[in-house]
DNA sequence: CCTTGACCTTTACGTTGCGTAAAGGTCTAT
DNA sequence: ATAGACCTTTACGCAACGTAAAGGTCAAGG
């Protein structure tokens, strides 16, 4: 009934690098060590390491389950106890996370984008009061009212004109990169125009345009399975289409980053 | 309407490092650098902070959310969606979790201590399992059936005539922790018999017992504020009390750990 | 002009619970 | 004797920062 490291991982499930970090830490060390510096451990440390998978199934962290174990008087109901108040904290959390994505997938459905406003309100009154607070009468008298209300009138909203534009040219590329595609050449007028529209469009929301960044996010296209997804929608493989014409708008080699 | 990093990340409720790992990371650079190094940032980094916290409020990862704001094209409506899937399978884990915990409070709650054995049922079959499996048929040959069986049954479970001893044993010493207490001297012959009690009882539960580790342990009692609420019950105090009573017992000096 | 103190910078280690090499001994079987 | 399956330790990596440490910068005051 002796078991070496990985034995014992094998009939708890558990990896053999557990093990040895659980001895590393103190947690569960083996019965003895043999001849060969070999972990050996005994039934003893079964039914311990039993004890410490079900408290970690628990998710008690390996510190407390520590003092659980390797002291007994330790109040181990008074200790769950805590640790149910900690979970229940956590699933309240969870629970307005929850709905406070719902409420945001819904207004992005309801077509009420960049409607976040309401939600930041807080964060930029802060953000006002601050101004307000500390530069408020500096800047209200050097620059006038006016560049002060000005500038928080910016700060509390967005263009929906740029916005709507920038759905519009969206949407634009979407039908030319289909159009592009079916016609099959990323070096075509075509595609190129895909190209230096989807930069135009990029332009919208980026602060500073390179090349460089261009091209990566046309690597990261199709790398990442979402973006492939949003533009293979138009045709299978239009997404390496698209980054493809894009490298060639911008006069780029194919990079192995 | 510049800030600086501290100035940024007082009116977003932000760390400084937090900001600096943003522009680390590439999610959120400052507008520029000025001659000194120094991050300025201005009104555009103050709203896409702003975009950040909301998500991060939603949980989502700072890789996701750099997606999500550095290409307007990226689904977030999609994304959004998997992510509450996310969350959703996170809470009713949390849900299973909580109510396993409440059965164990129950369980000790109701003098059931140690029958953990039901949980780990499966753990234990599939030890016994594996035994049978690989060895069953040698050990059985060589040792003879008994020696299995009662293997096995030791395996399954642990005594309860210990156990109770142990409990025994351990409001002993927490009787005449009191009266050690009140008499108010660790080097009394009754702070001495404690200490000494304090050892046999530990040894129950410890496969191998150090001076050390008593040491260790009774320094935890004293740093650890649930030892130290479970020990004071006796009275204010009695924790160290306890502790300084072991340490002299031992013959240990204090130390610094 | 120099110092003090409040800023800013970068570098780098610690956190939790392991996964994952890498480099090397041991054991068993052929 | 050599291969293959074990075992060992050392150490970097992960997420999202917290927290020094060691050192420039800047405005104010003596």
């Amino acid at each position: 009934m002796e078991y070496t490291v990985n034995k014992l991982a094998q009939i708890s499930g558990v990896s053999g690098r557990t093990l040895r970090y659980y001895d590393q830490i103190g947690l569960l060390e083996p019965a003895r060590i043999n001849s060969s510096g070999y972990r050996i451990y005994g039934q003893k440390e079964v039914d311990l390491l039993q004890q410490i998978l079900f408290y970690r199934e628990l998710e008690v962290s390996l510190e407390d389950i520590k003092k659980m174990i390797s002291e007994p008087m330790f109040d181990q109901t008074e200790a769950l106890k805590s640790h149910y108040q900690l979970l229940a904290q956590k699933r309240a959390r969870l629970d307005k996370i929850m709905a406070n994505v719902k409420r945001t997938i819904a207004s992005k459905q309801g077509g009420i984008p960049m409607q976040d406003k309401d939600k930041f309100a807080a964060f930029k009154d802060n953000l006002i009061e601050e101004n307000e607070d500390k530069y408020g009468e500096e800047i209200r008298s050097k620059y006038g009212d006016k560049t002060v209300d000005a500038s928080n009138a910016k700060l509390r909203g967005m263009s929906e004109e740029d916005f709507k534009a920038m759905n519009d040219l969206g949407e634009e590329i979407m039908v030319l990169l289909e159009k592009a595609y079916i016609a099959g050449d990323p070096a075509s007028d075509l595609a190129q125009d895909v190209a230096a529209k989807h930069k135009q469009w990029l332009m919208y929301s980026w602060s500073s345009y390179s090349k460089e960044a261009h091209a990566g996010l046309a690597e990261m296209y199709v790398a990442d399975e979402r973006f492939t997804a949003f533009y293979d929608k138009v045709a299978e493989g239009a997404t390496e289409f698209l980054r493809d014409s894009i490298l060639i708008y911008l006069g780029i080699e194919k990079q192995d980053s």
